[in-house]
DNA sequence: GTGGTCTAGACCACC
DNA sequence: GTGGTCTAGACCACA
């Protein structure tokens, strides 16, 4: 796994997986990969991923069985929904705004930069 | 000023003198605040400042006469643009459209979006 | 069967066991279930089963009849009280006063708190 | 600084920084010692110290000043204070009187061993 | 100087 | 086997 420099690894890991959750590719009670697995399969200390699952319980996306390991809950593709959508709107969208304007590109322009989307 | 957290805070700093002079609120030749004023202005440590200024002048935005204060320079609105431009295209854009797909938005719900816009 | 996170479940289990002989509804002399009943009821692995049962063999609450099964001693309830006074003395009572002391809680307070009690 | 086993050092460590706040010696806007000097001062490992200060801002407890350090917020003794109110009503006050009850202890003994409170 | 992240490795309790 | 905590030490960006 490679990982662009300005965001933490354990919290592009932590992306990593909810996108994997909204896209339905992990289900609700499924299990993670172990700490230890995890960290073996990314390349990355076992600390990190603990504090990647960490941040994951503490966002109730994930719950933990003792001694058996990390389980995707029923919330979760809802949560990060949410959470998404909340970010976007408050950050993302206004941002981008301002930037466009900034750059004084026009609604045309932006037409033809975002014909890609569906 | 306040400082939000994620980026440094003399790159914000940074970012909205460039956003005046893009403005045309600071004009070519015009003088910067000193390092102390704007410190003050901004509630900042001087030091901070220093790297403020020293980051614009590394990037031809602004120049120092020795003595005198920082200065904006000719091609300052232009080089702040085309790098403007050069994020925008590579980051942003390419951020934006990935987190529209995540969330499913379709081009009307974006018309509405920015129709804002001009 | 539900968990709460602080103590083991191992334990929980026992104490579960323990207040039952207390209560009376588990008689000296009387068998436990067996290891794999006992599993089974509460939706847990047998080994954690075993180790409860080997706790309470250790503190002589139960003993084990080789190919029979775990049996009520004599002397469970008084063994169980009497742990559980120390306990109580030694630790819950002090950090029960420690508590109501950091609340600024009064002896007025208590008194309404408390009045459940017989 | 000494350490009883069985909270983590990390929860001990935050635990008396809350106690000295809502006992007033460590006042609204005060800085805590920085990292470094806490991990001295305690004994204990900086990433301990880090993540007991990183619990405490989750919880707002302490903001973070970048590159300055951490500092007390208006709302921390409420929060604590509240936080404990809430912990007491619902977990230690039940748990207490089932433990009173078990033991069959009656309001008169508990009279008498609550009266070294005031 | 400040916080923050990551690694490597050890040790523990629990299932 | 599982998670969880702690240590020691390195390295980074920021004020």
């Amino acid at each position: 796994m490679e990982f662009k420099s300005k965001k933490g690894i354990f919290q592009q890991i932590a992306d990593s997986i909810c996108e994997k959750i909204i896209a339905g590719e992990l289900l609700t009670g499924e299990k993670l990969p172990s700490v230890r697995e995890q960290a073996a399969l990314t390349g990355v200390n076992q600390n990190t991923i603990m504090r990647t699952y960490a941040e994951l319980q503490r966002d109730k996306i994930v719950v933990n069985k003792r001694g058996i390991g990390y389980f995707v809950t029923e919330k979760a593709a809802g949560k990060i929904l949410s959470k998404r959508k909340n970010d976007f709107f408050k950050e993302s969208l206004p941002e981008f705004i301002k930037q466009v304007e900034i750059l004084h590109l026009t609604k045309d322009d932006l037409k033809d930069l975002l014909k890609v989307l569906k």
